[in-house]
DNA sequence: CATGAATGAGCCTTCATTCAT
DNA sequence: TATGAATGAAGGCTCATTCAT
C-alpha cells in the first residue's frame, strides 16, 4: 500500500465520519424540532443530544436557519421516494388495478406519517411558520405533491379507467387535501384502525362518492 | 340631563373606546402575527402601526401569548359563523338542494379564505407552529369542523339522498382535507377562477367521483 | 350664619376630609410597605386598598419615595412619643426607681413593637434599603434614640446613682443595641413571654453584668 | 508530558479561570449591591465593572436573586469564621481570659465591620429589605449568632466565672444586640477611636453594668 | 478539528408618573 | 377634584453566533 493511498484511505475515512456526524446532527435536529418547535429548540439542545458541543453545530451547518432547511429536505424526501417507489403512475392499466395502486400508496403514506407522528407535525405543524421562505417550500411541496397525483390521474384518463373531464390538476388537488386530513387526524388520534378506516373513506369518496345510488 | 345619565353616558362612552381600542389591538395584532409571524412580531410592532405606546398594550392583554389566543378566536368564530349562518344543515331535504348548500358554503369559505389569504396563512401556516397548546387548538378547531360537517352529512343520510353507508366521520374529515386544499391553493394562486374551478373539482369529487362511468 | 361663615365651614370640612385621606393613605402604605416591601408595592397597591383611584395618589403626595418618609415620619413619631410621654428623664432620683422606669419605658417599647411586628420590620428591615437617603434618616433615628437614652444616664450620674465614669453615650448606644435585639427577636418570635424574659435579661446586663459575685 | 496528562492541566487551568471569574462576579456583586443597593444595581452595573459582558453574567449565576444569595453566603461565611477562629468556647477557663477572649472576638468584628462599612452597610441595611426569603435569612443569621455567643456563655456559667443564674439565651442576644449597635455605629462614625470606645463601653456594660458600686 | 466561554442584540414586561376628561 | 388610560424608560433575561484555545 502506498502513502498515497494511506492517505487517501485516511481522508476518506475522515470523510465518512464527517457525513456520519453530518447525518446524526440532521437526525438530532429532526427530533428536537418536532419535539419542541422549531423556536423553542435551541443549537444547545440538539448539541446535548448528540453529546458533542454546541460550536461543532456550526462547523457542519451555517446556523440554524440552515439545519432546518435539510431536515425539511429529508423529509420531503423520504414522502416522494414512498409515493414514487414501485408505484410508477404507469404501472396500471384498469380501474381496478388502479385502485390498488391507490391503496398501495395510502398505506405507504400511513406507514410515514402514522408511525411517527413527528412526521406530520414537523411538515405541517412546525415548517410554515418558519418564516416566508419556508412557508413558500411548503407550498411548493404541496405542488409538487399536486403534480405527483396528478400525473396518476392523468394517466388514468388516458387509458379510459377515469372519467374524460377530469380536472385533472384541482382533482389531484382534492385528493391530496384529504391525505393531508389523514395526517391531520393521525396527529389527534394515532389509532391504526381509525386510520384504516378514514384510508377507506377517503377512496369511496374518490371511487363512488357521497350521493345515493340513483338506479 | 341628570347628573347620572351624564355619569352614565360618559362610563358607556369610555367603555365604548375601551372596547374599540381592544378591537383595533386584535386587528393589528393578526395583521402582524399574518405578515412576520407570530415569532418575527415584537409587541412594538403592534403598538406602532396603531399609533399608541407599547405599555398601553399591556392594559388590554396579558402578555404576547394572550393576544394570539384572542386573534385565533376572532378567526375561528368568523369562519364558523360563514358555514352556519343561514345554512342549518336540516335546511335542504333533496340532493340538490344539498348540491346548492354545499356550493353556497363553498362560496362563504371561498370569500373568507379568498379575500384576505392572511386568514388561512395565520391559521394554517402560523397558529400550530406557536407552542403546544395551540397545535392542540388547531386540532380542536379541525374536529369542530369535522363536526360540523358531519351534521350535513349525517342529515343528507337520514332523508336519504347520501349513501346509506356513508362513514360520516371520516367522509367529513375527508371533505373538510379538500376545503383545506382549497385553502392553501389559494395561498399560491389567489385566482378567483382558479379556486372556483378547484371548488367545482371538489364538488363533483364528492358526488361523481373519478371514475368513468360504467354505463 | 352668614355666607362667609358658610364658605369657611365648608372649606373646612374639605380640609378635613382632605386631611382624614390623606392619613389613610399613610396608614394604607404603611400595610403595603411592611407587608409585601417598599419595592414590591405599587402606587396602586396603595390605591385599591383605599377603593380610591391610583390618579388620586399624587393629590396627596409627590411620589412613591413621598410617601414612604411621612410613613417613616409617622413611625419615629409615634416611638419617640411612647419613649418620652410620661417618662421625663428627670422624673426619678433613685436607682430602684430609675429601674422601674427602665423597666416601664421596655415595656411601651415592646407594646409598639410586640403587638403589631410590621413596625419593627419597616423600620428595621424595609427602610434603610430603600436608599442612601433613606438609610442615613435610619442613622439619624438611631441616633435621636442614643441622645435620648444618653440624657436618661446623664441623668443618672449626676444623681449619683449611675457610676460616675460611665461613657455616658457610648453605653446609651449599648443599651439601645439591646433593644434593638429585642425588637428583631420579636420579628422571629413574637411570643410575649419569650420576649419579657429577654426584656429582664437585658435589664440584668444593665445592672448585675454578666459576672459571677465575688463577695 | 503525556496527551492525558496535557488534557488533564488544560482542564484544570480553564476550571481555575472560570472559579476565578466567579469569585470577581461575586465581589463585584458586592461592591455594587452595597454602593448602589440591591434594586439600584444593574446586572449590566456588575458586567461593566468587571469589564465582562452582561450575558457572561448568566454564565455563572442564574439571575440577579441568585448573586445575592451568594453575596451574602460569602459575608456571612467570613463573619463566622472571624468568630470561631482561634477562639474556641472552651479554651478559656478563667474570668479575665474570657474577658480577653471577648475583647479578641470584639476587635475581630470591629475589624471586619470598620474596615469595610459596606459589610455592615449590606448585611444590616440592604439585605433585609431584598425579599422575605432575604429577610428570613438575616433572622437566621442572627440566630445562628446567639447560638454562637450563647456557647461561649453557657461555657463560662459551667466554670463558674459567670453567674450562675444567666439566661443564656437571651443575655446571649443582649450581647448581640450590642454588637450590632457598635456595627450600627461603625456606618455613621468609621473613626477607630470612637469604635473602640464603643467597644469597651460595651464590655464594661457585660462586666459592670452602669449601676454605681454600693460599697 | 472540537470545544465551550464570551458576547450583545433584542425582546418582553413592569410600573411610576402624567394629564385629559 | 377624582379618575384611570396612556406612556416609555428601564431592566432582566435568552440564545444564536463567534473565536481563542
Amino acid at each position: 500500500m502506498t502513502a498515497e493511498s494511506q492517505e487517501s484511505a485516511r481522508t476518506t475515512r475522515a470523510e465518512r465520519k464527517k457525513q456520519e456526524l453530518r447525518r446524526e446532527i440532521i437526525d438530532a435536529a429532526f427530533d428536537c424540532f418536532a419535539d419542541l418547535g422549531y423556536h423553542a429548540t435551541g443549537i444547545s439542545d440538539i448539541a446535548t443530544k448528540l453529546g458533542i458541543g454546541h460550536g461543532t453545530f456550526y462547523r457542519y451547518f451555517q446556523n440554524k436557519r440552515d439545519i432546518v432547511d435539510h431536515v425539511i429536505d429529508d423529509l420531503v424526501a423520504r414522502i416522494v421516494t414512498a409515493l414514487t417507489a414501485e408505484n410508477a403512475p404507469d404501472a396500471v392499466s384498469t380501474l381496478d388495478a388502479y385502485r390498488e395502486q391507490t391503496a398501495r400508496i395510502g398505506d405507504a403514506l400511513a406507514q410515514i406519517f402514522g408511525e411517527d407522528p413527528r412526521v406530520p407535525r414537523l411538515l405541517l405543524f412546525e415548517a410554515a411558520g418558519i418564516d416566508k421562505a419556508m412557508a413558500a417550500r411548503v407550498l411548493d411541496f404541496f405542488e409538487l405533491a399536486t403534480e405527483l397525483t396528478a400525473a396518476y390521474l392523468s394517466h388514468g384518463v388516458e387509458l379510459g379507467y377515469l372519467r374524460a373531464d377530469l380536472d385533472i390538476e384541482n382533482s389531484a388537488r382534492a385528493i391530496n387535501g384529504m391525505i393531508l386530513a389523514s395526517a391531520i387526524a393521525s396527529l389527534r388520534n394515532p389509532d391504526p384502525d381509525d386510520q384504516r378506516r378514514l384510508s377507506e373513506a377517503v377512496r369511496r369518496m374518490m371511487y363512488d362518492g357521497i350521493a345515493a345510488r340513483r338506479d
